[in-house]
DNA sequence: GTCTATATCGGGATAGAC
DNA sequence: GTCTATCCCGATATAGAC
């Protein structure tokens, strides 16, 4: 494995594992037994690190976020496996959503990137929604869909983070996943909402 | 004005704008055209001025969070006070949610300070569910109010934070009461559901 | 590509005069 | 109580040898 990769590598694993402020290029180096002037022959510096790292998340998303195709041909098992993979390259990625208001903050490419991501993500779901309520699967007004979608981005953003503050135990991405599905349950249609009842209950 | 307040104050403000960790101890002095090392005889650090600073969170927002008193007889209006005067108080420290797991990491006091805050919170909307739930008010089963104190308590603390993040302009604690009250809206029974869009709307 | 050594800088913190 | 001066340290970044 090349050298640049390791250090991608390792540094993501180390943001993720203590979040980006409290880990210095010389941990990284440390970490992956390499000098400091190595580490800078491969990455000009911390910042250079993270434009990396950032398209590799958004190159990691792109295909989820980008399957606005055929909504209307969805199965409700699309949409646990959407969330699912989506948690997933958020958890993968968590140190982005950890200290997003530092970053955003400190970066204005991060705050672009994930501005941008986190449209592409409302639109995304702004398509299920509106495909189900097109199905008659789902019942809700203009306003019902606003609060929801906020209500589901920020769920999608925040959930690991919240999870970390009021919980000791990890339990993956299936609780979030199950929190997500429990906001939209009380809009859904009966047989709908026994469907979900049931993959809920199924991925605990 | 003493001294004393005069660093409290100024700190708060900083932090709140710029968030803690890029706020140095000079900075302040700066800002109150006053020696570093006159902070620091007030002060014997950033720390002890963050234990002052959650101190005076937590006195600002006990009697808020322990009207566990009388939950039968509050009247929805009151409900919405509540969670107006909680909002307030996350804004005036809002340095706090803003940058949550950077500071717990870091602050053992802080973590412990949080999550005995969050579990304070956590019981009183418990309460209010539980009241409104009693006097048949509100349909949901235990899995359900469990899944919905989760996703209040997470607008609660996170709300201001994905609000700057997404750009939306800053509408203050109405949006945010708005948000909140929407996600208890579809287990609400007609009536109240009517009453709480009349002040739903009210204010916003 | 990789190393060692070092320069630089900024924030945290203290000493001692007034 | 308040100031100036200074020290310490950790993180970033570079130079130059191998």
């Amino acid at each position: 494995m090349k050298t640049r990769d390791r250090i991608l590598l390792c540094a993501l694993e180390l943001f993720n594992e203590h979040g980006e402020p409290n880990v210095t290029t010389l941990d990284i180096a440390n970490e992956l037994d390499i000098s400091p002037g190595n580490l800078y022959y491969h990455f000009r510096g911390k910042e250079a690190l993270l434009v990396s790292l950032v398209e590799q998340f958004q190159d990691h998303t792109r295909d989820l976020l980008e399957m606005r195709g055929d909504p209307q041909q969805l199965e409700p098992e699309d949409y646990w496996l959407f969330m699912h993979l989506l948690f997933e390259a958020i958890t993968d990625f968590r140190f982005l959503f950890q200290d997003l208001s530092n970053l955003t903050g400190r970066y204005d490419f991060i705050r672009r990137a994930m501005q941008h991501w986190l449209a592409a993500l409302r639109d995304s779901l702004n398509n299920m929604l509106m495909a189900l309520r097109e199905q008659g699967h789902l019942t809700a007004d203009d306003a019902d869909i606003e609060r929801l979608l906020d209500a589901l981005c920020q769920t999608f953003v925040f959930w690991l983070d919240f999870q970390r503050v009021t919980r000791r135990d990890d339990m993956g991405p299936s609780q979030a996943v199950r929190q997500v599905l429990g906001l939209m349950l009380p809009y859904l249609d009966e047989p709908s909402r026994d469907w979900m009842r049931t993959l809920i209950d199924r991925y605990s």
